[in-house]
DNA sequence: TATGAATGAGGATTCATTCAT
DNA sequence: AATGAATGAATCCTCATTCAT
């Protein structure tokens, strides 16, 4: 029956999500099949059966997470919008993607801290993607000449690397705010502490469209 | 005798750089305080005798090595430099630390994505005063009128981020720079994914420097 | 099935008693989780899967045992017994229990010793009960003007105590007997080390009624 | 220099006793090395240095322990005192020991308990000596016509036994009145569970007595 | 005599994974 | 498909004891 597989993708898909915010949340190490198979209300053996191992379970979420990041981007970004436009919204999209989804950014910050160790080739793929993506975004500013020549995977790390540090960075940010405001009582400081990612999203791509723009 | 004082400043510095090597690939779960005494040539037993356990031993070579980036980064930036000197040095002593220890970023990244779960006061601190140092330099900027006004926790983040990225992800880049090679096989290509983090650190700074320095 | 739920009754049944003679001779510290398992038969993960832990473990025999104990005690002594019946059924059921199990004595000796450490509010309970049975029946003695009046506690450790004592003392009082007989040859003096328990409850009983019992 | 030796002797007592008391709160496998070292005020290897290890060590305070009860009653008990008042001196001495010294009973409850297996033949002559004393005092009332024939390893549990119980139970005893008081909140009920332990032994002596008292 | 350092042999507990039903 | 039970291989940590000086 029907109802049966949508029974069937309903728990596997809540296996995924619990397990993504476990492996976000502790790392691959840190993480516990047992918590996991619990908080998912799943019975361990099951989950087993389902997906395989621990190592399987790692690499579907860290795929289907990835994925997820890019195919947003990649529904956004129209072939008709600018070269502006589409470094713009490469951006805010992706900053849009770990607002949404707090466990992108651990991820992925965990992930590049270990040099890929639990990345599979389709993980690899999909990063390259969403690099290459960027790249080809740039060589079309340069094409229509209105972005000088740059290096893209410096333009790469400089979006992706901020975002996914300012995304994951939000608990200690505020603990080192508390650590601030207990001496210093000024409300400025604070505020500055919570500013929202969209907006860090579009400093950086003015600092790097200011940068790499041809004004005539 | 000095000697055997030296003898026990080395078995503890041994024993920290050596967790700090496996702290830093494996992260606070994945790391086995068996494989590290074994690696730093001790016995277990031993290794508790002079640290107490993970916990202390990790919370001790975190903040050894944060206060190392620290203090490299007070030693070099003086009084007298420029504000426009005392940013860019900020910058790339920041990435000559990432430099010579690669294993800083995978630290920072993975403490980051854990939220601080293994940090203590001490290191909290001394994240605090390497934030605090760059945001004296943007005031100083400001008063003396060569800096427009900014968001101190911003530039932090696009410097630390980006730095602490691109040092962290030099293997995930060889891996994505094999994929790429393998299709395509320009050599440009494969140089954009080798430049020095030197180079990285200057670019950014000047990125930086290009949007709020006041020109005459 | 119910064979199902035996075998696990069954095997969880084993673990106990086993592990009640482990703590009983060795003590909370001295006993070894490996040991017991081993000796019921039980993989070690499979006794941490079942117990929770070494003191949930304890715990959970301290009570059973004190618990069948009490339950014993209970049974034996009918409401349409006289006070003076019931005290001696008091007495000699305790000897009984003692007598089938010889791991009480000691595991009540050892919690004294120790001040009750590993006892938990259930264990108070129930031993608690027992003493209140006492209590009950000189009160009711009292009542019926058949006991002077009496101080129930001093009364119960002179039961218990030595009941106890002597139960546990066994193994030393062979030992101390050797060493008796290899000096002094006579048979007499072996034969009072090993009156049974049945006795020593007669006459401790018969040695309390004497002096609280009301003679008309 | 008797300085030197004076200081020895004073170090080891204060060693003997720091294990007494931790021998005696957790026994023997509960016990710690470290922790009598360092609240003896001596270094580990010291105390290996001078008592051989933890067995010798808790050899040499159990028969210190043991030997200063057997000398304290034979002390006080006069051969020209009567049976009966050797009796009573017996039970009184005793209690009194377990009074000024807690340590007392616990160790001589957890020995029984576990089987005499860290006693050698010293505390097994010591014990035995205490046993053939009382044996001697009740022979001696048979032979004079005071006492009727008893079986005097009985007596002797029954007081040791009860006594040492009675030692040893106090903080038990404080856990079990609290429980009592919650519920029923009678003041005489609390008073009975803090008897001092010299009347304990006056009525337990008496009741023995009144036993084996011949009248005329 | 005195001590900080060192260690081997455990000891409790956990965890990913599999089995039996 | 589903689950409670079972397990081997770690994993962190401790502790009595000894060594070097």
């Amino acid at each position: 029956m029907g109802r049966t597989y949508m029974d069937c993708d309903t728990k596997k898909q809540i296996i995924l999500r619990t397990a993504t915010k476990h492996f976000a949340n502790a790392g691959f190490d840190g993480a516990r099949v047992d918590e996991i198979a619990a908080e998912a209300g799943v019975n361990k053996a099951m989950l087993y059966y389902r997906v395989g191992n621990k190592e399987a379970l790692y690499e579907e979420i860290f795929v289907e997470t990835i994925g997820g990041v890019l195919s947003q981007i990649e529904k956004e970004i129209r072939d008709e919008d600018s070269p502006e436009q589409q470094l713009t919204k490469f951006a805010t999209v992706f900053a849009g993607s770990l607002n949404n989804n707090p466990f992108i950014a651990p991820l992925i910050l965990r992930e590049v801290a270990s040099g890929g160790t639990h990345m599979n080739d389709q993980a690899i793929f999909k990063m390259n993607q969403i690099r290459t993506l960027l790249a080809t975004i740039l060589k079309k500013g340069e094409k229509k000449n209105v972005f000088r020549p740059s290096n893209p995977l410096l333009i790469h790390i400089l979006l992706i690397g901020t975002l996914n540090f300012y995304s994951a960075s939000a608990s200690i940010r505020n603990k080192l705010s508390e650590n601030v405001n207990k001496k210093v009582n000024r409300e400025e400081d604070k505020k500055d502490f919570i500013l929202p990612i969209s907006v860090v999203a579009t400093e950086v791509v003015n600092l790097v469209l200011n940068s790499i723009r041809i004004n005539n």
